[in-house]
DNA sequence: ATCAAAGATTTGAATTACTCAAAAGATTGA
DNA sequence: TCAATCTTTTGAGTAATTCAAATCTTTGAT
């Protein structure tokens, strides 16, 4: 059971080690998990782990293919195992709260786009930005407090951005 | 001709300043340019302004919709003039550059996940990654030099990333 | 015109996900 | 068993972005 993952590993020349086998396990028992809770995880596990080295695996294991990392704009890096199955993801822009959608379109779906201006590409990634049930109950039912609809000073969130490209 | 942003502003009862105005002007004037260019480019036509306010002016613009942001994972926020025509991105691994598509499949395209989940989905964003013409050029004429396909301790960089979700 | 209130901009500091670099520790093969 | 290589840790740095408070503008009412 245990061994699944460090096949996975030495198949590739990979080295095996606690450290890897568990950001892999971690990356594994969550969704889209963050990079911070893949630390946490992995320290519930083996006890300690400098969150260097679980940047440094998940940086392996994304180049190697046996994971994806996503940066939807807003929220820090996650990862997911689900890969090589092309499925997107819906983001609600209230809360951030991420889940999965299978593609529209098929096998590789959406992976050509009319023109491709050149470009050799190898991954087509869709997101659908909106407001998730929750956060749509909560603006529906407002609570009997909200401002009377008089001017509409937008003070909607969304902000949180990137980093530097150096 | 300058009276076009003005009213657009005014029209949404947004109080018109020479910063704001410049910032929309900066963003018009470059397909996908960066916070600071912005800074930038507003500094040379109306003398200073701080970073603090372009943020401000690009949050409340996208805030009102008259600007799209976008955060490809690795490279800092991104703001785009054209909205509301659904277009998409072509980005390369590589060096980051950024090109506009056309939707392969229409008006609205993609904008409709086949389940959603109960999400009131209002934008569909979709990125297809890879590698642009110049890049693949470079490593393809791999200029007499590369590791002799030995190992593949593979290298590639693809990592810079986001910001907090707080 | 004048003034107060609301709104905008600036200033300065803080946050934070992430990266760099070098040292210390583990593995592996000879 | 030992050296070479690869990993992990440690510690410090970076850069985009945000927060908060102070100052400056604009606007509407008088």
């Amino acid at each position: 059971m245990a061994t699944d993952q460090a096949d996975l590993l030495r198949r590739r020349g990979i080295q095996i080690t606690a450290q890897r086998l568990a950001v892999l396990r971690a990356v594994a028992s969550q969704p889209h998990i963050t990079a911070d809770a893949v630390a946490e995880g992995v320290r519930v596990e083996i006890g300690a782990i400098s969150l260097q080295s679980v940047y440094d695996a998940l940086g392996l294991l994304v180049a190697e293919g046996l994971i994806r990392r996503i940066q939807p704009a807003g929220s820090a890096a996650r990862f997911e195992d689900r890969v090589a199955d092309n499925h997107h993801h819906l983001i609600c822009r209230i809360c951030g709260r991420l889940v999965d959608v299978d593609c529209a379109v098929g096998a590789a779906p959406c992976l050509t786009p009319n023109d491709d201006r050149g470009y050799q590409v190898d991954e087509a990634e869709v997101a659908y930005w909106g407001r998730c049930p929750d956060c749509l109950a909560q603006s529906e039912a407002p609570s009997r407090s909200d401002p009377p609809t008089r001017r509409r000073r937008s003070q909607r969130r969304i902000n949180r951005a990137s980093p530097p490209s150096r």
